[in-house]
DNA sequence: AAAGGCGTCAACCGCGGTTCC
DNA sequence: GGGAACCGCGGTTGACGCCTT
């Protein structure tokens, strides 16, 4: 046996929301909360699939949506999280308090997509791990080859993370992603644009420096693990913690840091310079 | 001025994961 | 433990408005 429709397809109205069912939907949900949601459209009196109005409510209705233009630090943002996380537009929407997942994988489809430049997309279809060979059919390859390995990679990037990161504290692995962009490591690194710059830096399980130097294209960040220090109340095995730290920090160091990458954003961005 | 093309974005669809019984 | 119900996510569609010819 199947699973059962959402909803009465036959007695639903579908399509754009009139303002008299956003009224009753709001108005519902703010004196009663919103309940299970394939109860929903009955109790509140909608002719909707319950599905739908969770989709009105979280990506429209909600008080908290921010609407209006992306501004510059949410574009850089999102290309950062989407540079780290691929398609993850929860994730990525978690970060940017009041944007929607909807709105954001939108934003990106119609307006950030088209801006990645060539060289940037050609420098994430050419990961560390691309042999020389690899890397020379890379450059060889249709510009549309190129954008969907860029879009695919981070993808590929997690599955590695499954495989050698194991979370320590059993996060799931976008959290984990997302705790370590956050991280001090990664803090630092993000306002390090200095070559051959050496930054230590203390993380929640050991300490690393990293050196800034350049490579064939880009900076990249080179880890050097040091002592290994369990500053938190986790226990675990210190050869594995190193080699978990220099997987995520290679993670976020993989992340170009010319800064060229973010600068034509911000070019562009002078059409939409009145957003904020 | 009209028609076709294109871009944007709200909404829908189907699937996978989680929770509940 | 297994199935049903529910929720959330990502991909896709379609309506609408703007631009170009």
């Amino acid at each position: 046996m199947g699973r059962l429709a959402c909803c009465e397809k036959s007695e639903v109205k579908k399509g754009a929301w009139a303002p008299e069912e956003d009224k009753l939907l709001v108005d519902y949900i703010t004196k009663n909360g919103h309940g299970t949601w394939r109860s929903f459209p009955k109790l509140a009196g909608l002719r909707r699939c319950g599905k739908s109005c969770r989709l009105r409510w979280t990506n429209y209705l909600r008080p908290d949506i921010k609407r209006g233009a992306f501004s510059v630090e949410e574009d850089q943002t999102i290309f950062q999280l989407h540079s780290l996380l691929g398609n993850k537009w929860a994730a990525i929407a978690s970060r940017l308090p009041g944007r929607t997942d909807n709105e954001i994988k939108n934003y990106w489809n119609s307006h950030l997509r088209k801006r990645i430049p060539y060289k940037s997309t050609e420098l994430q279809a050419s990961s560390a791990s691309m042999s020389a060979d690899t890397k020379s059919n890379t450059l060889s390859t249709t510009n549309m080859v190129e954008r969907e390995s860029a879009r695919v990679e981070p993808d590929a990037r997690l599955s590695m993370d499954t495989i050698h990161l194991s979370p320590p504290t059993g996060l799931p692995d976008n959290d984990y992603i997302l705790g370590a962009w956050n991280s001090e490591a990664s803090e630092v690194f993000q306002k390090s644009k200095e070559v051959n710059s050496v930054i230590k830096v203390e993380s929640d399980y050991n300490v690393v420096t990293m050196q800034v130097e350049p490579t064939f294209a880009d900076q990249r960040c080179k880890v050097e693990p040091e002592e290994a220090t369990d500053i938190g109340s986790y226990s675990h095995d210190s050869y594995n913690a190193d080699k978990s730290s220099d997987i995520t920090l290679d993670l976020l160091l993989d992340f170009p840091n010319d800064c060229e990458y973010l600068q034509y954003l911000k070019g562009d961005s002078d059409d939409d310079s009145g957003s904020t």
